[in-house]
RNA sequence: GGCCAGGUAGCUCAGUCGGUACGAGCGUCCGCCUGAAAAGCGGAAGGUCGGCGGUUCGACCCCGCCCCUGGCCA
């Protein structure tokens, strides 16, 4: 890495203000985040909204202190399986985390298949605030009378919203009108673009072709539950993952908890998680596809980490 | 060998007193996505209704034969 040093002669390179490695699950982000972070002085940020969690290790397949190779990692295990995770608190820690680095001189690698997660650390993205009992209000009233009555509601006070939001999404509906009452403000509908990241960070997408990351997504299933994965939910089960509005929705934890409930037929649950996962690639896949800036990448280039450096030499900031 | 049930979308199954398949869920593909995002939501593409023959103006639905699957009896 002698460029790193910047000599005079030859392509020079200038590492970036930021690195995201981003990918549908299974592609092999942690590998290539953890390279990148070691070649460019770096350290690892999650971006990965389950890893957040405390003793969920195993069913998100985070890399294990030793397969970290001394090099530091941020926002893993930060929350209790009984708290809800949030776009807002993540953007928040990870601007800390990554403002922190920058001034320390590190190359901040953002790591994760978190679209959103990523976009709110890269974007300019502002969480209105919330309000528990509203939200707990809104809640109530979309399980009584259905999501299309709430949007009625909605296209009364913010009709640019509701023209946005379909009536069948209840989920959006009630954040919308969160944000409308709390704030007195239209509700954003609409995702910012892309083009603009707030950090000029260069943004790297391992995907494989889909029937690859099937036997992939399979394959790597299957050695969670040799791996102790039931285990491993008994475990959070003690520490209250069913309160867990976030946590107990973690792919494989979810399927055990079902099984340990239904009789115990963790085949089942495997070859549930496997379904379930292959969902989770096409949602990633899908998400991260329009946006532009991503510079895609086959895992299995030889020399993964000299091309991507490649890429940045090219970059010329 | 006999009897019974069944063979309809990739899968599991609805459905038609004979008149263009009303299909559904799942899967697949595509898209949306601002405090649950490993979440939530939407759209589209898929079927010569097991095969052959017959009855009929017309059959996926009736008749015959055959093939296949499951069960029961020998």
């Amino acid at each position: 890495m002698s460029e790193l040093a910047g000599g005079p002669p030859g392509p020079r390179l200038v590492a970036p203000p930021l690195v995201a490695v981003v990918g549908p699950t299974g592609a092999g982000k942690s590998e290539l985040g953890l390279a990148l972070a070691a070649a460019l002085g770096g350290e690892v940020v999650n971006a990965d909204a389950m890893a957040l969690y405390r003793g969920m290790d195993i069913g998100t397949a985070k890399l294990t202190v030793a397969e970290r190779g001394g090099i530091a990692h941020h926002l893993l295990d930060v929350l209790d399986v009984t708290e809800n995770a949030s776009v807002a608190a993540y953007q928040r820690d990870a601007r800390v985390v990554v403002e922190r680095l920058r001034a320390a001189g590190r190359v901040p690698v953002l790591v994760g298949g978190s679209g959103l997660y990523v976009h709110a650390v890269l974007d300019e993205l502002e969480f209105p605030g919330t309000d528990r009992a509203l939200r707990a209000e809104l809640e109530a009233e979309l399980a009584a009378h259905g999501a299309p009555a709430l949007h009625a509601r909605l296209a009364a006070v913010d009709p640019v919203a509701a023209a946005v939001v379909l009536s069948s999404d209840g989920r959006r509906i009630v954040r919308a009108l969160e944000v409308v009452t709390l704030t007195g403000r239209p509700f954003r509908a609409r995702l910012p673009s892309h083009s603009a990241p707030r950090y000029e960070a260069v943004l790297l997408g391992m995907d494989r072709p889909v029937e690859e990351l099937d036997v992939r997504v399979a394959l790597r299933v299957d050695r969670m539950f040799a791996a102790g994965l039931v285990t491993e939910t008994r475990t959070l089960l003690g520490r209250g993952l069913r309160e867990g509005r976030t946590a107990s929705r973690a792919l494989g934890y979810q399927q055990v908890v079902t099984q340990l409930d239904a009789g115990g037929d963790f085949a089942a649950a495997a070859a549930e998680t496997v379904a379930a996962t292959r969902r989770l690639v096409r949602r990633q896949r899908s998400w991260f596809r329009r946006d532009r800036r991503i510079h895609w990448l086959d895992p299995a280039t030889p020399d993964l980490v000299g091309r991507v450096l490649a890429v940045m030499v090219g970059r010329r900031s």
